[in-house]
DNA sequence: AATGAATGAGCCTTCATTCAT
DNA sequence: AATGAATGAAGGCTCATTCAT
């Protein structure tokens, strides 16, 4: 039951919680979670099997919390950047950091990525976590960018889709090289069409 | 093996194999691909367990068929979209048609193109496939829009871009449900980006 | 699921099952329903481990179906010995045949009746298995008993009874072992009871 | 090991085994011992886990010291109203005493009963204990009628019969439940023969 | 070419017991 | 004497694949 799960208190204990919500990260990165076996994860993290069930309800948990970090590691940096930007804002500079620094996130997660969005066609708790945590960065970033003087009209469904273009973008130039595809030109293209959304 | 691996030439026997495909489809899309059992399939396909390894090698083989048909049945009707537009183009109606036939594609295979994307990641052989497959349609759809009078340059990189923007906007559209979103809005935008993209 | 159980229908499937219902009888009397892997349930039967779960829905599931065998093979000979007896009646000697046959079976069965009994109390439909297959041998009994005379008055109560006075009787003779007990000199004196209970 | 088992000598000690004996003791009744963990018996118990380990040898060693208590608490009553009983003896009002009282005992410890008898079957060590606290009631018991002027012609075996036909009719009447025995006539009839066995 | 029963390696999870503190 | 986090062996069960028929 996950009522059973250990919330650790001391911080021995969080550093061995994240261990393993680590661990868990980089094999289901690298082999996906149904190619990840709990034995795997724990001895990655360097910790026994049992334990494993002591910070977890079960291997969908770990699942869970690896997820969390992804949305934190693969949106929040991008925030920050909106954040940042000076005023006033140059459209153009600030889409051209925005998609370096997230092809440079992607090159990191891009089969987490895959992984995560499928398991969210098949468990609905993970799609729940991720709704939420998308929610939560859309709603950051439309904030800021209202504040450093971008037009309100329509800004949400222009942050989100901002979002899902670059990302799309990110994924393209990471994973997919097709090979006649000029992906220099294709990061202009995508700064124009982001320049013109918010101008 | 795969060497083992029957090829039907009998029209029973392709009748047959495609009966498999379909189901795997079927459930590949229903429940994932961790999700279904060869027996499964099997049954769902009305044939034996035992036949299923007459005609594919393993149940990935059934997997790369599936992501065939997957491709032709996603892709294909937007490619014949572009082929039967009027000339002169009218890009507007154009953006609209494609994006409306996409969202209706999408609404029956968004779990499998989750899971498929997902796959890719793991598996190399699955991976080529689909970037064997999306090659040819960008191309065939790349000198369509030439040929009907689109300003080629660049022309490659626009046609993908603006393939993985739709495709994104039709996920949005038809998976996440963030509440917060009006769609319909967010449908005028995409149209208006590419307009832009092939003006 | 259950559902999903094979039902076999043709001899040597209902062959299979039964070897893998017998191994369980004799490893639940050996070591106990819990000192018993569903391998060595396997292994005894000469079957696989997965077969298993191709005619049975569990372990509880097998144990189940060694109940009813125990059962038959413990209440039914005792009921075929009231059914067989002469009439009129020769009270004492109906009772000394019962006694002597319970205490060969229950030299046969006295473990299991414990493991059997002990789950029952946790394990609601093993219970309900019980209190059904006892019901029926009650109730058969009672009948036959009736049928060759005995006074009807309150008999199911004093056949229930009298089962469970003989059960006791012969548990304690084949098992506890207390070695100041004279069970020569106990037997006649349950005979007597037994002999009054349905003067 | 058995032989690092600290002997509590302090009375704070003392008091710590016995709670944990009484936690034993009601788990093993509510879930049986297999459904009960060491941890979870702690937990009730108040006291850490580890130091379960320092009073008891194992699990089982838990096991022992509940079922003394266990013999204690379902004999030792009935003994005293053997020994308390007026004399010249009422044999019916006895009778009747002893199987109210019985039933009242066997409603708080029905299941224990019966996973204690089945670990017995099991585990030598169990039975040993079972047998000799047995023996040590019945012992008591025969002295006690013997001195208030029952019979003393095979008085050993009619106290151990009639023990086990009360206990066999307590646990008919608290437990199985067949709906169809009227246990109110039943009880009359078990007093009868009790009264017979020691007239 | 076809069947579907059978195989058995491997997975997730539990829990009696230990041990660092 | 006491804690409770940690260990890891072992169990129930699944399922891709094979094979006798």
């Amino acid at each position: 039951m996950a009522s059973t799960v250990r919330i650790p208190q001391q911080e021995r204990s969080i550093e061995k919680k994240n261990k393993i919500i680590q661990a868990g990260y980089e094999l289901f990165s690298e082999v996906g979670y149904y190619g990840t076996t709990t034995v795997e994860i724990a001895k990655r993290a360097g910790v026994s099997t049992g334990i494993v069930y002591g910070y977890f309800a079960d291997k969908r948990d770990i699942l869970i919390c690896v997820l969390e970090i992804y949305i934190d590691k693969v949106y929040q940096p991008l925030a920050d950047i909106v954040e940042n930007a000076a005023t006033p804002l140059d459209l153009n500079r600030l889409a051209l950091s925005v998609l370096d620094k997230t092809i440079e996130l992607h090159e990191q997660n891009a089969k987490l990525h895959n992984t995560l969005h499928s398991l969210a066609t098949t468990d609905e708790a993970v799609n729940a976590q991720f709704i939420n945590l998308e929610n939560k960065i859309t709603d950051q970033m439309s904030r800021q960018l209202l504040k450093k003087g971008v037009n309100g009209e329509n800004l949400t469904e222009k942050v989100h889709l901002a979002m899902n273009i670059v990302q799309s973008f990110a994924h393209e130039t990471v994973f997919d090289s097709h090979n006649y595809i000029n992906y220099a030109k294709m990061k202009n293209i995508v700064c124009n069409i982001l320049v013109e959304l918010f101008k």
